[in-house]
DNA sequence: ACGACCTTAACGGTGCGTTAAAGTTT
DNA sequence: CAAACTTTAACGCACCGTTAAGGTCG
């Protein structure tokens, strides 16, 4: 008895479309196809061939792979390997989302309490930072005196040859333990200069941080120091390192960051 | 201050191919494009907007609803109808990767205890059926008398006018309460017959089951009764109402109609 | 002759990655 | 001059859904 690949369809559950499509990948073949029409068909058998297919669709195997697995049925090759990678996949797969649920879930609590939350909330984003080579300089800020910072790039600037000096800039938060606040400017350098002064040199690690961008004021800079505490927090995660200040013409990123856990 | 693509997408943290798309699709147009080279510029305030475009991302929106969305951020539209959709399409996401987990994980046991059984079980898929209207004749099956049912069968077939006959032919098996097995042999027809007669006319209900395929054959369908039950035991699914085999030429195809739950 | 089937071919969707060939900047 | 950038264009991926334009079957 044979079909033709519409009632086949019917029977089997999945449409004509598919059915061709199977066979244009090599995956389940007509048992034999009209020399003249071209019409396809279908024997019983098959409808066991698709199921075993299908079942292997349902783990969530790609086509093509399902195509291998049952061309070599033949040989006692060990499925546990591949039914374990299945597994690791999916429940990465199952982790993102989970995650994507808490992030969603944590903007809607924001929206039930201040309607319009997102529309005024500065957008963070989960960022990797390379590791790059820095002069800086480092010192103690008593409270209220942020400017010095800017005094200390200054002098960075004025001792470092132009040559060297690369596209970066910006300054390391340090909380110490005694709760006193240090602020260290830094400068990228493509190469070191060939003899010491007063500055440091060293290599700000990679990171990967919580970063947001906002206009080069106080007030926002404050807001987006907000939003990225509050974003860590409905997310669970911990600063790791001295907050990040980078300077960017007439905006600045903050750069939050995190523990690898 | 403007940067170069490579510049932006350093900074920003995407690629310059994802900043060439965003661009195609009218997600983020760079602020500035050279009328004689092409080069593409970006401004400082658009990280800010690109990190809005990518917090969005992160919440599973699609990019062109994210262009949607952006483009009527002036109106004060409620966003709340749009994250409880993402959570609903996430939440289903998770849950279909459960439901595949378990079913690996099904799988993945059955291997541990009888290595190769992947290979040898019957496929077993979940499938939709349409209602049909049958013609049916039913009684009581005294063990071991199976046999019966195809004498049932072809009383139906002589009593029917052939034109009216559809191509779905099988039996449903009732279990009864007193745990008397009533078989009920069905054809599907086009249209009712004129005049009643012995049997019985009814609608088959659509269901969604358990379905495998395997040779007709006892031996071949103890196996496939089998192997769905267990394939429906480690999936937690429920038999909703007589089960049902349909002949198909040299093949069985055996479906069990599960609750819908 | 009509409708319900079948055929191939091609585009679409999602979000870019990956060459390739050629021009620009430093 | 060479290296490192940029441009457009096009294919690839996974799995089909969806027309479109045309043959075939009952």
């Amino acid at each position: 008895m044979q079909y033709r690949i519409g009632e086949f369809a019917e029977l089997s559950g999945v449409s004509t479309k598919t059915l061709r499509y199977y066979e244009k990948i090599g995956l389940l073949r007509p048992a034999a196809v009209d020399a003249r029409t071209r019409y396809r068909s279908y024997a019983t058998a098959q409808l066991r061939d698709l199921s075993s297919i299908l079942a292997l669709r349902e783990l969530g195997l790609p086509l093509l792979e399902i195509r291998a697995f049952l061309a070599r049925t033949g040989s006692q090759a060990d499925r546990r390997p591949l039914l374990l990678r299945l597994r690791q996949n999916t429940q990465h797969m199952i982790e993102r989302a989970r995650q994507s649920l808490n992030n969603i879930d944590a903007v809607l609590g924001q929206e039930l309490d201040h309607p319009g939350f997102w529309t005024r909330t500065v957008p963070v984003v989960i960022k990797r930072r390379p590791g790059i080579r820095v002069a800086s300089l480092r010192a103690q800020i008593k409270d209220g005196h942020y400017s010095d910072v800017s005094r200390f790039e200054r002098e960075l600037l004025g001792a470092l040859p132009g040559e060297l000096l690369g596209s970066v800039r910006g300054t390391l938060w340090h909380r110490c333990a005694d709760g006193s606040l240090n602020a260290e400017a830094f400068i990228e350098i493509r190469h070191d200069p060939p003899r010491r002064s007063f500055y440091d040199l060293k290599d700000l690690p990679p990171v990967t941080a919580a970063c947001a961008f906002c206009s080069n004021d106080d007030a926002a800079a404050d807001e987006a120091y907000c939003a990225i505490r509050t974003w860590m927090a409905s997310r669970g995660l911990i600063l790791a390192s001295p907050k990040r200040e980078i300077y960017l013409d007439d905006m600045l990123e903050i750069q939050f960051p995190l523990e690898s856990a």
